[in-house]
DNA sequence: GATGAATGAGGCTTCATTCAT
DNA sequence: AATGAATGAAGCCTCATTCAT
């Protein structure tokens, strides 16, 4: 019935990442407090007693998980950004595009939102940490482009650049609307990002 | 100690408002799953089954705190909206205002906010009737502000007044901010609330 | 809507018989253990405190609620004993026929039974009051009619007679049947009577 | 003070009949509803979660426990009553001595029929499961002794034969008073026994 | 490494009983 | 007499964690 099982030594150099999946999705259905490390275990295909072999307590698997489901996020940004090239504005485009499409289409990101928003008075270490290790590089990235294109002549100097992360309110909007409504009220991405990144370029006033 | 004991009659109408409010504060504290009702029981002055008296269960009692302390949100709104004059521009200017200090300094609104992102997978329901009540009528109110001030001319018909809570993106990215860092990486909102104003305006284009 | 409310102080008086035959039915429905006095208060039409107001305890509506409904059982065996006439044999026929339909078809007796071997174990003093008041009537009058017949040349002096209550076993067991299967499994007591009678007078042997 | 520990596995396997075993002693001390787990755990030398770990709810420690402590009563009727030999009178006479010691003397047996009586409106699966298990086999094996009897001219062809089950209610009446009297009013079973045979076999009519 | 039996603290919920009105 | 708000003891059940095998 399983697929292929496979050697054994390759699963257990997996088993942790296979756990922190696992927790991934229980802590997705049922949140920190309600979810059962016998769950996870049973969904990783390992009993609760190899949970605890690598893993020191639920809580040390929750911190872990996010650690684990984050790690891409923000090295993909920085090859990305790095690849930029053309006018600033078109170079924004791009980024912007990006970003909302990682932070709203990838369920793990849209998920790690939740958690932070959910659990984040619990544990606070964990969104310091997020911050430094996610937030702060990503809006330096972002700062630098506005920067860029403020230099070039490009953009305004608007106050507004100081808050480089508001930018971004509109992709959080999109991601907040897909968590609280998941699949019951959509939003067409595509037509969203180029609505929102109009408005930002030029602005309500005529 | 105990103050002047209120009439009886005068308690009992007054019990579920005061076990709602405890109720409030204890699941701000610990969220959902962690909260203990014999917490909120004393925290309210009365015992675990004077709570079971008035509520059901622990869901149902989540559930009438979320609508108690929403109760004053929109109506506040609302007739604040009703008494504006001026050009859309000021109009908007300080609907806007209006909003960023609810939504960010009310603590009631922002962790209602929290609650209904940590919680809203498990009650989808009250999601809805959040949106139906509070966020569908706030979002008419500034879509008809929006499109007074196209009509008139002051605003340009940005493909972005379709999606009218854009407007409202940055005042989420101030609670987001608020939730997740508390007072320890503070915006100042007076300044926040101005640049985002001018860059919702003139945009980044020079 | 309710039937005409009797007036006021004729359902004062009523109140606990009333509220005893709400407890029966509280008590069939659920055991002893797991009836509520709230429900039996509700059934009653009254609130807990008003079955309060006339018993002291659970224990103690739950005794005298078996007083309530075994009243007439005795007297009414007892009346219609005296009045019978002919050969024993006919006697003892239309005894056995009266009680049979009373331990039978009598639901207040039959739940009485259930309530003593339920809870017996639990109100010893229940059970014994109960069988001096009246099994053991019941027992003696057949004692009499059984050495009546005897004496009289009709019956055999068969040792079963020291122990009277044999002649009454069928009839527990047809009230055990319809304890347990309740209108699952019928027997048709009138064919049955008669089978047993039969039985009971001419055996087994050929 | 502790005996000689078992081994793990040994202990394993048998947890489920020790804690079923403490269940029946709990369940017929207090009855379904007032009977705690704990005690039925502490009773089995374990803790409540190990209870749980075999069980899912004490309904189902009640279920399991009926099942259990009934197991080997038919196996035992049935190769007592396929040794039988001899006249049918006295192959009834042995099987009905046999069934009544059990069911009388049984203290398993006799507080079964008590759950039954208790608990049967409120499982009513068990008790249909008890029949088909228990009850009908029995008086299927009694019914063949009887056919026998009256093919081979012993027994007479009375109707009452249709009901078998009526050669055993004076054992009910036994089970039962020993159920509600306990050892308050005993009855000499074996005296018992013979008059009621005799009764059976001659009737009372002279 | 992995298992899963066992523990026991802890939380939700129920309900007999009380008592101010 | 009657009400029903309030109490608090008690019981079912869950689950993070441990540890012998």
């Amino acid at each position: 019935m399983k697929s292929e099982p496979k050697p054994r030594a390759r699963r257990k150099a997996e088993r942790p990442a296979e756990i922190l999946d696992a927790a991934f999705e229980e802590f997705v259905k049922s949140g920190y407090a309600a979810a059962r490390i016998e769950d996870v275990a049973t969904r990783a295909g390992v009993t609760k007693g190899t949970v605890y072999f690598y893993f020191e307590t639920k809580e040390r698997v929750f911190d872990e998980m996010i650690r684990h489901v984050s790690r891409s996020f923000f090295p993909e940004l920085e090859s990305y950004a790095e690849k930029l090239e053309g006018s600033y504005t078109s170079r924004l485009r791009s980024l912007v595009g990006f970003t909302y499409n990682r932070i709203v289409d990838d369920r793990a990101s849209r998920e790690t939102i939740r958690f932070l928003i959910a659990e984040g008075a619990r544990f606070p270490d964990l969104v310091d940490r997020h911050y430094e290790e996610f937030v702060r590089p990503m809006i330096d990235q972002y700062r630098k482009l506005l920067d860029g294109g403020v230099a070039a002549g490009e953009f305004r100097a608007a106050p507004a650049i100081a808050f480089t992360e508001i930018v971004l309110s509109p992709a959080l909007l999109l991601t907040l609307w897909s968590l609280l409504f998941g699949s019951r009220k959509r939003i067409d991405t595509e037509v969203f990002t180029n609505a929102s990144f109009d408005l930002l370029m030029n602005g309500l006033t005529t």
